[in-house]
DNA sequence: CAGCGGTCCGTACGACGTACAGGGGAGGCT
DNA sequence: AGCCTCCCCTGTACGTCGTACGGACCGCTG
């Protein structure tokens, strides 16, 4: 009991498919890449990985790992929240394969927990009900989330234009026959205007990133609305813990464990 | 001149690949599949779509004319801005599988061109600076597309939950062992009590989504707060105009074409 | 009539995930 | 010692994928 085997050669495992994802992007692992930067052959890795999925979930959650912040935590819940937000964000940035791929069966794993913990014990300290708690942590999370993804597709329209821009006047008039049409047709003014109005470069320009600090100041603020007047203090273990089918389920589930 | 060619039938390439990625997921959208779903040879979809690159990203403008919001736009910026993100989040999760996958090469594409008109509309307007209005919209965008992703996510976690009911007990004590330490270790000490002491169930709960309006609400609420305090007026042509180098590029070429 | 551009088809290739049937070596039994 | 069992590893093989390519057909214009 308490062998704990597999562990460091799926740590190996992961940690492979991480550097091959970083260094050549995530397309180029293949479970016989893989092997062969281990030095194994193709299907070996299988021993010690359910399956390509379960790869996918792993690589991510090895993301997950530098999302966590560093002891201490700002005692200030706003500023800890930044820090966690920015934290994740940077993540993110340096693996922005990690937003490509999605496992098809996502299981909770131990750095994402951890990472859940962390963000928990803030709520915890500010004492708003269980709800509000949930919202302010999941809200936060989307935004992250949804701002690293968009910058990332961002970063790849501006890679094929790049590659494109070699190809010379084949990018020029090259949009797209619908947009072309549109822009021609006097539909769509004020991007034609934004973009100017001659087919000068790319008729649309990709917009400049306005950043990530903006909305998550404009997220903490209506935060801090809500926080501004807290509601009754809550029971740390009801914190994640609502009224959706599941969770009546597993609500119903433990009071049944309790009672016997 | 004007002759606007293959767009009627790389539209009914691109309906049905919707077609079957709705009733099958994304995965069963293969080129053989399709072929086969149009009632023409493997090849033939190739005649009138790049790659399954293009079509991946044709597919995902699909779902982004779903996302324009019927005239009359409200009067009201936080009105119009709520409509435009409940409609973009209603088409993110009528067609979940486009958060799934990515073009390598994506391309500004008609409808979510249209998406962006429509919402720089509103922030002209709004008089607030560009810089302004463009982070407000991407505020909003990223934590709408956050929020879809995050949500998509969860969707799996559960059914993936469900299908391992059926195998009872295997799923019982199968967490992950890294995770099953860790909780009995005594590290995620929050965690452990958000999710039942025992491993009763799952050891860990999928947490019951919070919803989406909360934290909308909340960005609209800090985005109040800088709205209220208008600066100077905005000519339309700069909203989308910031200073990262691809603007500054394309600002200068727009300068040369004016003056010349 | 010949030529040509656009649409469609069939075959074929290389890469992928992975099922499966073995091989070999270490540890616990008799 | 001999044997059995379990685990890690291996090689081959199958089905599916995206798509390159060469050729067939069809309605133009010359």
């Amino acid at each position: 009991m308490g062998d704990e085997p597999t562990t460091c050669r799926r740590a190996e495992i992961v940690a492979a498919a991480v550097r091959i994802a970083d260094a050549e992007g995530v397309d180029a692992v293949s479970m016989r890449r893989l092997a062969d930067e281990l030095g194994v052959a193709t299907m070996t890795p299988y021993t010690h990985v359910e399956s390509k999925d379960e790869l996918i979930d792993l690589m991510r959650d090895a993301v997950a790992a530098e999302m966590i912040l560093p002891e201490p935590i700002p005692d200030d819940w706003r500023e800890a929240l930044r820090a966690i937000a920015h934290k994740t964000k940077d993540a993110f940035e340096a693996h922005p394969w990690s937003l490509d791929i999605t496992s098809r069966r996502p299981r909770a794993r131990i750095n994402r927990l951890r990472h859940v913990e962390q963000s928990v014990a803030i709520m915890v300290r500010l004492e708003v009900a269980p709800q509000t708690g949930r919202a302010i942590l999941m809200s936060i999370d989307d935004y992250v989330i949804g701002y690293c993804a968009r910058k990332r597709m961002r970063q790849r329209m501006l890679d094929s234009l790049g590659a494109e821009d070699k190809e010379a006047l084949h990018s020029f008039r090259d949009p797209d026959p619908e947009v072309a049409a549109a822009l021609e047709a006097g539909e769509l003014p004020l991007v034609k205007k934004i973009t100017g109005h001659r087919h000068r470069k790319h008729p649309f320009g990709v917009p400049p990133d306005s950043g990530f600090e903006p909305g998550l100041e404009w997220l903490l603020d209506g935060i801090e609305k809500t926080v501004g007047a807290p509601s009754e203090g809550i029971e740390p273990g009801e914190l994640l813990t609502g009224h959706d089918e599941l969770d009546q389920r597993l609500t119903r589930i433990r009071a049944e464990a309790r009672s016997s």
